[in-house]
DNA sequence: CGCGTAAGGTCAATCGCGTTGGCATAAGGA
DNA sequence: TCCTTATGCCAACGCGATTGACCTTACGCG
């Protein structure tokens, strides 16, 4: 019930260096677990690893963040704010909102471990809330009322994160699941009888050339569609 | 590097009762396993937990799968089974793929805490493999090419469990993460400084109500429409 | 019908996980 | 320079999956 130990990052004046030397920071914690979602998976960041890849005492985390879900949060807004660096809205705003989908689906799928954990969360953060500002902004600029807007803003978030999670999911999981999955592709889909799966059988090797393109641009290319007739 | 010490479902012979009584069997376990996910969230499914509900010890568990993520892999494809019991395609392509569809997603969402660690892992089982089989077979028949059936059983497919998963996530997760999505959303954008977020400010009324629904119906009709005039 | 075998249930132990409370120390404002 | 307290560290707890050894009884063969 203790109210809050953990010092807002913008409010931290000490910066003690551990016992190795380095400088802890809200920033460099993310950025290190990144580094081992992608070296270890989505199931391998724990708090042990972090502590250890840090030089630091596991609980030391605990004055950066209230737990791992909150570091969690903090990775998906991370990887949000990847996504929009440097981007600027052009004032077309089929391009931008095209931009803006492109850039936060290709976000999640570059750091395809960390999407597993972060699709699906709302943070709440810095970066979140300028992303949903932006798109908000964009559509309103563009002349939708209110009500259209809302409804696109949420088609297109939606979408995008969807398609984001399902790209980065079967990218992701631990490598073991992974490997799992394609010894399923190959060991069952491959050698099917043909006679009960003569659908599969046929479509096997073009479903095997298919399935590694994600079908989010066509997709998102649908929606811009949509919106513009609404116009 | 033992091959396999876990006796397929089929080949099982001996039944011998747990302490207590009860029989165990894949679909008993299985089963047990889609209660306690939904009573402890997707998170709450342990092997402990499932072995109390048994009344079993959860190392009993390890003669029916090979690890708990076998037996993630058999409720998914439970949930698939569930989707199309009792469907029967009617001819009528276009109504063929959107039951299906709803189905699939429909199931997934009911079970949202099961579909959170299923939607993206391919199980390689029986009623998956049938799945696959019907879609594909509606599309052949209703005299769509080899190249463009399957393309759009790519989207189809994807697009379904990418909503599915997207949808179900929302609704599922540990529920405290789930109220501190729900406080997030009502603590921090009902209470964003209107001058920063004037956008977000306008818009959050609406948002509040539309978020509770899924996109994924229009989505779908959307995909069906540009099915139809390919052909 | 009874007996040997091994399937399948149980027990106990291992290891890694997140998290916590107490403690030590040094950063930095006064 | 001194005092406060932020922040790092340590040890321990409870719970997770998984495994190997053991035991017991259902089954199938003669």
């Amino acid at each position: 019930m203790v109210p809050k130990p953990v010092v807002p990052e913008e409010k931290r004046r000490r910066r003690r260096p551990t016992k190795s030397g380095i400088v802890l920071s809200e920033r460099l914690i993310v950025e290190t677990a990144l580094r081992l979602l992608r070296e270890h998976g989505s199931a391998g960041l724990t708090a042990r690893r972090l502590g250890l890849a840090l030089d630091a005492d596991p609980s030391t985390l605990y004055r950066y963040f209230r737990g791992m879900d909150e570091l969690v949060l903090a990775i998906g807004d991370a990887l949000i704010g990847e996504a929009l660096r440097g981007w600027e809205p052009t004032g077309e705003w089929r391009d931008d909102l095209r931009a803006v989908g492109l850039r936060i689906h290709g976000a999640y799928v570059a750091h395809p471990q960390a999407a597993a954990l972060t699709t699906s969360r709302v943070t709440g953060r810095a970066n979140e809330l300028a992303a949903d500002e932006a798109v908000l902004d964009v559509l309103r600029t563009a002349g939708f009322s209110l009500p259209d807007t809302v409804r696109i803003y949420h088609a297109f978030i939606d979408q995008t994160l969807a398609f984001a999670a399902l790209d980065a999911g079967s990218l992701a999981l631990p490598s073991e699941a992974l490997r799992a999955d394609e010894d399923v592709w190959r060991s069952t889909y491959a050698r099917l009888p043909r006679a009960a799966y003569p659908r599969i059988a046929e479509a096997s090797p073009l479903l095997a050339t298919r399935m590694v393109n994600s079908a989010y641009p066509t997709a998102l290319e649908m929606l811009l569609d949509s919106a513009a007739a609404q116009l």
